[in-house]
DNA sequence: ACAAAAGTGTTTATATTACACCCATGA
DNA sequence: TCATGGGTGTAATATAAACACTTTTGT
């Protein structure tokens, strides 16, 4: 760990007569996972429940959004280095009446292999989307409040609306991969099946990506691998 | 006014020793004025420079970020009631490193008409947005600070956005409205001249206006009133 | 030889664009 | 009668969708 910004207690910001309500991060983490989206959240012992909540934290003085997104990210996930963009920045209809905070929420992204090898598993739960419902309520007794199930939905939309007009699949798959491999991504997130000649032409019509001349022996017949052309996020004009 | 939040002068949150930075609200507020597109800035005499701002101020603890934002918009310009939508959340690279503050941007449109009806003219400049540019000097010595200009440009892209696929342009017009008047907000927010009949089968495929059966007769010939099927923000699938 | 995933084109339907003339009214 | 903006349809082009069989390898 590096360039963590010191540990801070903030205990000046619990006065009641505070007149500002207190800015804080929450970050909604994808990535897929046997075949499905899903949302990385911290488990938490809070009252009598079990519950799921967003990674999140106050907001340090001095430092930029930014770096305290990389700051809360390692500090309550241990994950480095992702895909990030900020959401919305949500009024938080105080849960207990205590404070008020604002919740300026972003969206990650990562790829399970290197999520893997980053993250604190003792820290964190992988919970299928699907599982995340309205009614708050999860196989296994587990809860999530209502306004992160919001929130949740909210970058769940974003990444459906970015990964048909943008490149933002490359955070979800290895540098070099199999044609499948990526129509697997949007089949998964979009929820659709796709026409593998049609999303052949969708894709390289908008230059998204290009060949490495090498081939993936996994499989029973060699694939291609593939890379993707820009390494930074590209905004499509159409798509 | 009604509702306003009460005075507030924040003095408890100068304290240098503060761990949290402010959240403070900057509003884009759009018009179409003498076929062009306009922000609406403050005057402000600040140093030995005349300068123009967003109108914005610091977000009061225990109301939300909408009544937070009606609040300053009324109490800065005396506007009320427009459509309102959040931009973007921005971290403020301190100016003037006596703060550090959070800038949640919205941005807003107004048809001129209404504006013109409750704006308070001593307080507000109308400035065509053509006029702003990228070394932050206008004609008249006038200038605009750059994050603030950053924050107009991301606001007048999302109005293209938003113009393309929602009736969004509903809020720069009259209840009732000529064909012409609704294609020439398009011609001008998007830069573009656009075909009548074309720009009629797509209106009309989107469902987004019907017929009033009146007539307006201020033109040479009279032509057909129309008016926005919707009254809410409607996303169109496609367009 | 069989199973499994890779690879590859054409036809059809739909959507978008380009384009020009007549009409109703006021001055 | 002329100037002004209003009103209207069709053909061409471009884009998107539907669709099935062959190939290569491992077992």
């Amino acid at each position: 760990m590096n360039h963590l910004i010191k540990e801070n207690n903030f205990s000046d910001i619990w006065n009641p007569n505070l007149s500002i309500p207190i800015p804080a991060i929450d970050i909604v983490i994808f990535t897929i996972y046997q075949n499905e989206v899903c949302v990385v959240l911290l488990k938490q012992e809070l009252d009598w429940k079990n519950n799921y909540i967003l990674p999140g934290w106050i907001v340090a003085k001095w430092y930029s959004l930014e770096e305290n997104f990389d700051n809360i990210l390692e500090r309550k996930t241990g994950i480095r280095w992702v895909y990030k963009e900020q959401l919305y920045t949500f009024w938080n209809p105080d849960r207990d009446k205590r404070w008020h905070t604002i919740s300026i929420t972003y969206f990650a992204l990562v790829w399970m292999d290197n999520f893997l090898k980053n993250v604190d598993l003792t820290k964190v739960a992988i919970v299928r989307y699907s599982d995340i419902n309205e009614n708050n309520v999860w196989f296994k007794d587990k809860k999530i409040w209502t306004d992160h199930f919001e929130i949740i939905k909210y970058a769940k939309q974003r990444l459906k609306w970015k990964l048909e007009y943008t490149n933002i699949a490359k955070d979800m798959l290895p540098k070099k991969f199999r044609m499948s491999q990526l129509q697997e991504i949007y089949e998964i997130v979009l929820w659709e099946k796709i026409d593998k000649r049609n999303f052949w032409k969708k894709i390289f019509k908008l230059n998204m990506i290009e060949e490495t001349w090498e081939l993936d022996k996994s499989t029973n017949r060699p694939a291609k691998l593939y890379r993707f052309i820009d390494s930074e996020l590209k905004i499509y004009d159409v798509m």
